[in-house]
DNA sequence: GTTAGCACTCGGCGTCGAAGAGTGCTAACA
DNA sequence: TGTTAGCACTCTTCGACGCCGAGTGCTAAC
């Protein structure tokens, strides 16, 4: 991991570049590279180096008498190697930015998923690109804390179920009017006998025999019960998806074409394929970026995902990604889901030494010191 | 209603221009209007009759030399007195714009916040226009329908209240671990006694000394469950908010601005703007069309909004609302609200000749025929 | 009251050329 | 051998210019 085939001095340009194209989104020259405080080179050198960089595949050149810009490969290579996240890893929101919703974080004892659809909001706010929140597991591996049938009226009741982490879900029940109260609870005992404390997955439509027959309710009254209380758990099977700040993206000069900015819209609120997106780097516990083709959407190519997932005692409770263009500032929006994680998980900021997170490991460029 | 300042070739002519408009989005120039089947007029003569609507406030001209363009008076007096409802009334969306969206509305059996939603994204689709849907009534007039508390484990239960409309609230309550779910049952059904059957505004907080006395259970260990209770009902104030196909206003040219679109989407995730902006129109029972600066809110003045409100037996449970630029085709938005209304209230759209929405009062204009 | 004709206005669009930023290459230098 | 200054070249950006077409208002004739 330590031997690879950029030298120093070429590790230097390569994070200058990326670093000014980051900041200002325009190809960057030689001579911007050879001005930089840190840098002692003549633009001549810089632009051999460049040229050298750009054979190897970590920069491009829109056209022949432009600046360079950032390859995929070039960005993978930063947050590989280059990026330091000790810059910003003791990253602190100023008041300002946090405004109410720390607050709001902070004291909400509600549904984790209500936490996270918070958090994303912060994090879209924190970081400026569009965030978006999965809370529940995609797979049933949640298990169910509470069940219990309310009656609502003749005819009607109501299924209500408790997952890890707290999260509600429920479904309204047509019944038979002649099922009174009484049978209601009997049937909502057994059910809770036969379901609390079962993974989601578990639960099979064949428990119906088993509740008819201990709670001694005739099956055909039985069975709109469990649809209901199944439809509870197609509800927690299927991740909720929150999209924050959709609006952010048309911020940013790469989407300043209508097109394209509409056809991201358009994705982005295709729940399906933002969850496919989202949980399929959840893998790991830790943060995960793809860059530009990297993840498997079409129309998402000239972006990038960073993605943090919390989990509290080895239960995958949810993720929260941030999308933006390639050109993102990774420091920022890693500093951000970090900040915010320590946060869901009720780690205190000022406590032990922040973990750096997995994605990277450090090589051992000490001087990168971030613009501005 | 029928003396109005325009005669009968007047209101043909700004007709034309308003449908003509609506459809290409260019201002429309006498020879257009002249080249029409159904005006026999030369150009010349259009000319002086188009002058003599601008002097009255119901066309502008962009630029002198250019065609004409509607004034918000413009549009007013069209949907108003111009707008040949009966073209479209009998609208039927094809099944191919359906999709699978009808069969949700119509064996969605759950809450009807839910069905609204639904029907909110099947207006969008309908119409290419962003669909605003807001369930619940702002004022608390709702009615309690069922309360209860569910023990979820030691020290956390979750309250949980349905209200008309079957639109279902619910809230995690931390509580001693002292408390039992005996203890918890009690409460529930003091709870349920005293506040089923109310309306939300009624219930106030010094209730919970009548619940601490006929429960016999200490106010303190009350006191959460109340609260739980109270946040459930804070939650059924304040309404719903649901923005769907906010993606859609980038197809209308006059948001290729992507600052104007930016400050449009910005908006669109207000809530509490679209709320007032929704719930300022509901007051009626039909529809409510507001034109251009006619809403109340910065920004949204090159904007219109149609609201229909829905209600059974009398208590309002919701209501959506298309929002577009003011150049929106009217009698399509109108004809899909209507069409959902039947569809939300129960009602056969085959059965009773649907009546008119309260919008408008028909002038007698006859032939207008709307084109393509 | 209606219409044909005509001069005039004004935005849209393509062309052209200057300006500027950046490159690659060569030759000189330490 | 690595670094740097100089220079010719390339390519985009942007404003100026001018033509074209659509549409108007006015006048005069029907």
């Amino acid at each position: 991991m330590v031997t690879d085939e950029l030298d120093d001095r070429k590790k230097r340009i390569l994070k200058a570049v990326i670093d000014d194209y980051i900041e200002n989104r325009e190809p960057v020259g030689s001579r911007t590279i050879s001005k930089r405080s840190d840098m002692s080179f003549s633009p001549a050198t810089i632009r051999n180096e460049m040229a050298d960089l750009e054979e190897m595949g970590y920069l491009t050149q829109p056209h022949t008498s432009a600046g360079r810009i950032p390859s995929e490969k070039g960005y993978r290579y930063y947050v590989d190697q280059l990026l330091d996240l000790k810059e910003r890893i003791g990253f602190e929101p100023t008041a300002e930015e946090l405004s109410d919703v720390k607050l709001r974080v902070q004291r909400e004892i509600g549904e984790m998923s209500d936490r996270i659809r918070v958090a994303s909001e912060l994090v879209s706010r924190l970081t400026d690109y569009t965030s978006i929140a999965i809370s529940g597991s995609a797979d049933g591996s949640l298990r169910i804390k509470a069940l219990q049938i309310v009656p609502v009226e003749p005819g009607k009741a109501l299924a209500v179920i408790v997952l890890e982490g707290d999260s509600v879900k429920n479904s309204v029940i047509q019944l038979d009017k002649s099922i009174g109260p009484e049978t209601l609870m009997k049937i909502s005992a057994q059910c809770s006998m036969l379901f609390a404390g079962h993974r989601v997955e578990e639960i099979s439509l064949n428990m119906i025999e088993s509740v008819s027959e201990a709670s001694g309710v005739p099956r055909a009254l039985v069975m709109p019960v469990v649809d209901g209380i199944f439809d509870c758990i197609r509800k927690a099977e299927s991740p909720g998806v929150h999209t924050e700040g959709a609006a952010r993206f048309l911020a940013h000069p790469e989407f300043s074409d209508v097109e394209k900015a509409k056809g991201i819209l358009e994705l982005l609120n295709r729940e399906d394929l933002m969850a496919d997106l989202i949980t399929e780097c959840s893998g790991s516990d830790g943060l995960v970026i793809r860059i530009g083709s990297e993840n498997k959407i079409e129309g998402l190519n000239e972006c990038s995902v960073v993605t943090a997932t919390y989990s509290v005692n080895g239960v995958k409770l949810g993720t929260i990604g941030v999308l933006g263009p390639t050109r993102m500032d990774y420091p920022r929006v890693v500093a951000a889901l970090e900040y915010v994680r320590r946060r869901l998980t009720g780690e205190n900021e000022l406590a032990a030494p922040p973990e750096l997170p997995q994605i990277t490991e450090m090589s051992e460029v000490k001087d990168g010191r971030g613009n501005s």
